[in-house]
DNA sequence: AAGAAGTCGTGATTTCCTTCACAATTTATC
DNA sequence: GATAAATTGTGAAGGAAATCACGACTTCTT
């Protein structure tokens, strides 16, 4: 796998690229500079040049790149022919946020399930997504790799538990607690407050400091 | 101000120190140890010891660190004796989810105020967070600095411009638009479907790797 | 009181990523 | 068709962060 070689800081953006091309794509444009994708992307433009680089030589000097043949080419190698499927642990305000969000149009990621010990919302579904008790969580699952994990931090090592034992490979965790698992599992960790409070932090500490931080 | 020369890394990771310390306090420990927390935080002991090696000697060798001065300490760093007012724009279900969270507990961060379109839910309060008509943004804001942004992307430009007007510092940016703003402005965008893709590619194409991302 | 074990703080090294800067090439203009 | 303008792809340099590795000191054990 020759992609292995593929910073993971590049990997992190390629989302980002394919979103805004496909955006340009539906405007109907059909060529696009490094230089125009960096003002809408807010990356530089020879960070943006190398990051494709690493694909090949998806451009044409002089010209840029072709929106669709670029898009084409992302297409394949982010696997978007082929969709993700994931279940969503825990409905409460940010788990509905996810479940309304339409990951299927940009992502190909599709949320089949989602799970609650709520037996008011156990039952019902959102966003076209089935809620099922957390009791059948393991019944359920089945086969699915990756989940998302919104729900309180007291419950996030039980239940990181129960997915790994499942054979989950991924998990994206909202919790504030930081989840023990194999090292042959990925954890992301979006941390709310964490985040809030390093704005505040840079606020104070690095005032008029102009580059955006991700 | 000599804080300028901590690294960025090290403060995003600071609100975490934090967070865990003051757990440990609860708990009623006095000491911990570079490894101790290593095994908590999920980072590599040298580097916490490096971060905190940034403000000082807070350690003692053979002992480890004592968790109130520690804490202590931290708490002036990061400012948690000053408390940072917030405004929330946007109260849909993630929106929502801020209003619940108790960032003061941890954080010394208050959301003041929050904003939406929607009559149905200007005039009441969540979380004890009064919301207002997004109309009346610039006449309620006075002087608040920080502002998080959970509204859907077609609308970040023109409240953005609205924001950056009134004299907005920092935002956080939920929405998958990158905003543009005058380079005296911070803004840390959190995009979640970015996120979420860059976890199903790192599993696809970095099998096998053990180290967590934030 | 001596030796063993534990732990910090940090110089040095390594790894990873970003940015510069420019030759090579294509496209646009007149 | 010749000249100017635009733009890529990348070697090289620069910068930031993580990690190694160990001397120095503290605490624990007997």
């Amino acid at each position: 796998m020759d992609q292995n070689k593929i910073p993971q800081a590049t990997a992190k953006r390629l989302p980002l690229y394919y979103r805004f091309l496909n955006n340009l794509n539906h405007q109907g444009k059909t060529r696009v500079s490094s230089k125009e994708l960096s003002e809408a992307v807010k990356v530089d433009s020879a960070t943006i040049r190398r990051d494709f680089s690493y694909f090949g030589a998806l451009g044409k000097k002089g010209y840029g790149y072709n929106v669709e043949y670029l898009l084409g080419f992302f297409r394949k190698t982010l696997d978007q022919d082929e969709v993700t499927d994931v279940a969503l642990i825990g409905v409460g305000n940010l788990g509905t946020a996810f479940l309304h969000y339409n990951f299927m149009k940009n992502n190909n990621i599709k949320i089949q399930m989602a799970f609650d010990a709520d037996e008011n919302k156990v039952g019902s579904s959102i966003g076209g997504v089935p809620i099922y008790h957390i009791n059948d969580m393991e019944k359920k699952l089945n086969g699915i790799k990756v989940a998302i994990l919104t729900i309180p931090a007291s419950e996030a090592d039980g239940i990181t538990d129960r997915l790994v034992e499942h054979g989950i490979k991924g998990i994206l965790n909202f919790t504030p607690a930081r989840i023990s698992v194999p090292e042959h599992i990925r954890v992301h960790h979006i941390d709310l407050a964490v985040e809030l409070q390093a704005l505040v932090y840079f606020l104070k500490h690095y005032p008029l400091v102009p580059e955006v931080i991700e």
